[in-house]
DNA sequence: GCTTTACTTGGTTATTTTGCAAAGTATCAA
DNA sequence: TTGATACTTTGCAAAATAACCAAGTAAAGC
């Protein structure tokens, strides 16, 4: 652990905006379609595009919302862009939900 | 790991929406505050619409929401009612997210 | 240069979210 | 039972979101 970093961190007012905002992005079922797909490696717009089954510039935007967050980056290969998965550790957020999940009542 | 229970887990429609649900709720700032203060114990909503500075309307919408998805619980104790977190691995996810920002570029 | 392919951006519409204020409900105390 | 306290719900306006289609851009091939 860093010096100054304690176990009861001090939030801010920015930092639950920040953290609001990757939530957000999380935040719709198609976008957590694309991520999970992504999670298992790169895939272009056009395969995106097939396994949601919306209109392309829809996917687009969703596309959009998760690389402004930080959470996919996309590169460009002729005329194929390929977005993959900027962080790892989101596929812990996916294990902490099915536990979140089947705590159950 | 229980029978029938594989590594890779096979994902449906249903189950994203679900997790995009828990996911909207925790995308707005004022519910994380909400979230981050009832981490350290039960609150009433007096106390937490002082610790949030909106109507007391607007975070009673909020706790709503929160207790909609099964993320917080509330008890009424003679007028006043308490919420409290029902799901301690939230606090993972909030370390999640630490992690999240800190690989940032 | 022109066309095609693969994507993104802009415009529009319907729906959802977020806030406040006012009215409604539950509990307690006088 | 009347009033006060502590919430919740309803009604409403402004802003954000998600979808489509149409138009714009970038790279590759002809």
């Amino acid at each position: 652990m860093k010096a100054g970093t304690s176990k009861k961190t001090v939030k801010k007012s920015a930092d639950f905006r920040r953290a609001a905002e990757v939530f957000k992005a999380l935040s719709n079922p198609n976008r957590l379609l694309i991520v999970d797909a992504l999670s298992e490696g790169e895939r272009c717009v056009a395969d995106l595009t097939a396994l949601v089954g919306l209109d392309m510039s829809t996917v687009s935007a969703h596309l959009a919302v998760l690389r402004n967050v930080g959470i996919v980056s996309d590169e460009r290969r002729s005329t194929q862009i390929f977005y993959s998965l900027r962080r790892p550790c989101l596929m812990n957020v996916f294990c902490c939900l099915d536990e979140f999940h089947s705590e159950g009542d």
